[in-house]
RNA sequence: GGGCCCUUAGCUCAGGGGUUUAGAGCGCUCGCCUCACACGCGAGAGGUCGUUGGUUCAAAUCCAACAGGGCCCACCA
């Protein structure tokens, strides 16, 4: 849709080709001017009308939205390079490609960021209040909120920005609430008061998946609870009970064993006197009472522990609740009233220690609930809170994964999706936060203007009624991103126009949605991939998207997980400054094998540095054969007249390698397989198009040092090949691609190399038998320079080579080789090359066996007799233990008889150019006497 | 307590029933500033694919157990 384009500007002039001198390929000059090139030429856009026109197939993607808070990491850099590559390689295939950006309000996270920064000043939020402490977030986000999208550039992300959306946008914060009161509608959100993750620094509940359990040292109190008898008074019984937290002793409201204790039999019924407060309690039996533990009873505080709670509900037992919103204890407590929970542990065991209760205390590891925000230690505490009744949607969203509409990537991915959906719990959503989705329940008032609680409140996205007041409660942040795949194209009212959606409308939703591919990590998988599924199956009936490719997690070099606190976080751009963006997308890709965490060494990003030189340099080798105006573009269009069949050797061997590589990359892309189609591209481009082809088709220098020419046709050949390359090469690293792509051709700025169509070769245009004759040219020159090696010949110094051609067709071999012999001649830098079936052997001469071939190179006094000897024989005892393993196979009877045909034919040839080799092996080494 | 992943060359990792007797990058050894590239070129050394069993004509590859390492989930107070 170039045509489309408005304004297309000129392409960048590109840089004036690099002496020798110039040292290294330099990323900082020539990645800085295409991104602009691209941004402002609409290379990103995605157009609807020719998705809805039928003209092209969509490929969208939903790009993660960063938090506003968030700065550029490995991960996003990594989750980064595969989306562009995806991106990139899908709008060349023809696909009309979105990638959609935006931001997350990341509710906790903002707002911990923002009120630090105003206590900075001396501000507090409290004191300002809602509406001015909301307007210092929207203030910061104006300020800061770019910063990401910005570093994201740097990486060559091509995102369409003009579908950029923000979770608070107006748009979408309808959305939000909207989702919200549906599901009321349908009875899945609800209101309960029941014990929640309490996060007493940042003051809010948080949901399960929020709260990391870790492993700390702490203590294990044993304390006597006295049995009384039928008057309240205490008897010479007692119970004895282990805990971990004393300070919830306030609360205990019952005592409970197993049922079949025997100790305790009696006790069943009986009431025990809780040595805080003095309260008396219920001796109750329940299953989950573990006897071996401790001294086999358990105190139940359902006010402030999960599995109390439990068994509260199951004896229906009395809740209290001891601790206020901060941690500190309540009045409840009694004496330590006000008291914050850490020194009211203290002060409790101090006390009961005094009054002779503790009756002992030992070292124990505590496993600990903490809030994976504020890393405060989780209070269980009973709350009101609004909850999403998950069963429901889990159901659809197993079901899609289960039938295939959704595809994991790796695999295994999805057992583990199924197994939470099978055990999905009920979702708290409110948040006790300012920066979020405020909940659109609304309240009736009395005349004080408090909330009247005789009358029921109402849900609604706009108020009701003059004079209601609405839910103090934000909602959860993800409860806004799971309805990022369609939310941002305007779900569910598209017609309206919202602020900060651009481009939604009913045409785009129905163009791009649903998506094709998500890229996350692990990390996220229950918090938002899931729940996204749930959203888009429950929500608009369709799965938000077909495949899901999780990607590894980037640690560093020893495998610990890259924090601030530990300062062993790698700044990608850091990185794409000293080694260019190019090197950095190369690199990651490279190292993006299916589903392992990688552990980043900086040093890795060498290689892809490396590599960007590698093909700059490539380029120049017959870049400096096209002609070029004075801005260096280049005024001539030069292409290949010659039909394939009149190609040279190397020349139709590098084609056929060519078309090889596309299907190959094209196969390993459909699985996903990132690593493998980067590490094919780069075969292809160092192995084959450099080490081989270029080192044939360079002209020399003449005696005078002047640069041969190259003729028109060799250049246009090279230019073809390796603009096929970059192609290729392009989604991995595109800067540089585009730099070099227009220093082949004149071109249309519409041209450009990202707008330009992935190759697909001409079948016809492929050689095998090109591909199986330069491929014993590789060996005989392997072979010649082998022995140079082994006898230190200077490369400078040419050598005298016979190649003695065996094997079944020797004569068409030879034939063959004969026509190719200057490739020989040149590479292996032999002065005078005899190509002769079974010819024979030189004086003097070492030898190597290449197949069914012998190379002979005469060195008159320069060979070491015994070490020659020695390398024969070393070779010859190889080659046997070879053979000697070819034929055990072939004499099983059970291979013979039961493999596949093929598989024996091919042992059978294995043994006989064995055969043949070993033969002249010994013959050499008889000839040496 | 369940579940998942990893263990292959000195290091980091690919590969995942028969593709010569296992590959890459880095590192190492030897020789080269060969006029695209020393961020380079050529030639090498280096691995009984964690252990033990099994399936198979054939196992690094599939299965089981075990041993190390890592991750996730779970209410042991």
């Amino acid at each position: 849709m170039a045509e489309t384009r408005p304004h297309l500007p000129e392409a960048p002039a590109a840089a004036p080709l690099p002496e020798a001198a110039d040292g290294p390929y330099d990323p900082t000059a020539v990645e800085a001017k295409w991104y602009r090139f691209w941004e402002d030429g609409g290379f990103f856009h995605a157009d609807v009308e020719a998705v809805t026109s039928g003209e092209k197939e969509p490929f969208v993607i939903p790009m993660p939205p960063p938090n506003v808070t968030g700065r550029l990491h490995m991960g996003h850099a990594l989750q980064d390079t595969v989306q562009d590559l995806l991106i990139r390689m899908k709008r060349m295939q023809g696909f009309e490609a979105l990638w959609i950006p935006g931001q997350d309000h990341a509710g906790i996270a903002t707002q911990n960021v923002v009120e630090r920064k105003l206590r900075e000043a001396g501000q507090d939020r409290k004191e300002m209040g809602r509406e001015t402490f909301l307007q210092h977030v929207w203030g910061w986000r104006e300020e800061y909120g770019d910063i990401i999208l910005q570093q994201k550039r740097r990486l060559g992300d091509s995102c369409d920005w003009r579908y950029s959306r923000f979770t608070m946008d107006e748009g979408f914060s309808r959305a939000v609430q909207e989702v919200f009161v549906r599901l009321h509608e349908q009875g899945l959100v609800y209101r309960g008061e029941y014990l929640v993750n309490w996060d007493p620094e940042n003051q809010t509940v948080i949901s399960n998946e929020e709260v990391d359990n870790v492993e700390r040292p702490g203590s294990l109190w044993t304390i006597r609870y006295p049995v009384v008898d039928a008057n309240g008074q205490d008897t010479d019984e007692a119970l004895l009970i282990a805990t971990t937290r004393p300070e919830t002793i306030p609360a205990d409201t019952a005592v409970a064993i197993h049922p079949e204790d025997e100790r305790f039999q009696h006790l069943i019924g009986q009431r025990v006197r809780v040595p805080v407060g003095d309260r008396l309690v219920p001796v109750i039996a329940d299953e989950a009472i573990k006897m071996d533990f401790g001294a086999g009873a358990l105190k139940v505080t359902p006010g402030h522990s999960e599995v109390d709670w439990e068994i509260g509900k199951r004896h229906e037992i009395e809740v209290l609740s001891i601790m206020n919103l901060d941690g500190t204890l309540n009045e409840l407590a009694g004496a330590y009233a006000g008291m914050e929970r850490v020194a009211a542990k203290k002060q409790i065991v101090a006390d009961l220690d005094a009054q002779g209760y503790l009756v002992k205390t030992e070292d124990y590891t505590v496993t600990t609930p903490i809030s994976s925000r504020s890393k405060a230690v989780i209070e269980p505490l009973l709350s009101p809170q609004w909850y999403v009744s998950m069963a429901p949607l889990a159901e659809k969203a197993l079901e899609v994964v289960n039938d295939g509409t959704v595809t994991f990537y790796p695999a295994r991915w999805a057992n583990e999706y199924r197994r939470w959906m099978e055990d999905i719990r009920d979702w708290p959503i409110s948040r006790q936060l300012w920066w979020g989705h405020r909940i659109p329940v609304w309240y009736y008032t009395d005349a004080d203007g408090e909330i009247d609680e005789s009358r029921e409140f109402v849900v609604s996205v706009d108020q009701p009624e003059a004079g209601m007041v609405q839910d103090e409660d934000v909602l959860d942040t993800w409860f806004s991103s799971w309805l990022w795949p369609f939310a941002t194209l305007g779900w569910p009212d598209p017609e309206t126009e919202t602020e900060g959606a651009a481009m939604a409308s009913p045409e785009a939703l129905k163009a791009f949605y649903p998506a094709s591919v998500l890229v996350s990590g692990y990390d996220i998988l229950f918090f938002w991939i899931a729940r996204m599924i749930m959203a888009g199956t429950h929500f608009t009936e369709a799965v938000p998207y077909r495949d899901v490719f999780i990607t590894g997690m980037i640690k560093d070099k020893q495998g610990r997980w890259m924090s601030k606190s530990l300062g062993n976080g790698i700044d990608p751009l850091d990185m794409a400054d000293q080694y260019g963006a190019d090197a950095v997308r190369f690199t990651l890709a490279v190292l993006c094998a299916q589903g392992q965490d990688i552990k980043l060494d900086p040093a890795k990003f060498e290689g892809g540095r490396n590599f960007a030189n590698k093909v700059w340099n490539a380029s120049r080798v017959f870049g400096r054969y096209i002609e070029t105006d004075r801005d260096g573009r280049p005024t001539t269009d030069a292409k290949r007249t010659r039909a394939f069949a009149d190609l040279s050797l190397v020349e139709r061997w590098i084609v056929t390698r060519l078309a090889e590589t596309v299907a190959s990359v094209d196969a390993s892309m459909r699985s996903y397989r990132i690593s493998e189609a980067a590490n094919t591209v780069y075969d292809f481009l160092w192995r084959d198009f450099c080490d081989w082809y270029l080192e044939l088709i360079k002209p020399g220098r003449d005696e005078s040092g002047e640069f041969e020419t190259m003729d028109a046709e060799t250049l246009a050949l090279a230019v073809e090949v390796f603009e096929g390359a970059l192609k290729l090469l392009h989604p991995f690293m595109p800067f540089l691609t585009e730099e070099l792509w227009w220093k082949q051709r004149p071109r249309h700025a519409r041209e450009a190399l990202i707008a330009c169509d992935w190759p697909s070769p001409d079948p016809a245009e492929q050689d095998a038998e090109a591909v199986a004759l330069f491929a014993t040219v590789q060996d005989l020159v392997s072979a010649v320079r082998q022995i140079r090696a082994q006898y230190g010949v200077a490369p400078s110094k040419p050598v005298a080579v016979t190649v003695s051609v065996g094997g079944d067709s020797a004569e068409a071999t030879a034939e063959a080789l004969e026509s190719v012999r200057s490739y020989i001649e040149r590479l292996a830098g032999v002065d005078d090359l005899v190509i002769a079936p079974d010819a024979s052997k030189p004086p003097a001469s070492a030898a190597v066996v290449v197949d069914r071939h012998q190379v002979f190179v005469p060195l008159a006094g320069m060979i070491d007799l015994d070490a020659e000897r020695d390398r024969l024989r070393k070779e010859i005892e190889a080659k046997r233990g070879f053979l000697a393993s070819v034929e055990k196979k072939l004499g099983n009877e059970n291979f013979v008889s039961r493999a596949p045909e093929a598989v024996v034919a091919k042992e059978r040839q294995k043994r006989d150019d064995a055969t043949a080799e070993i033969a002249a092996l010994e013959a050499n080494l008889a000839d040496l006497g």
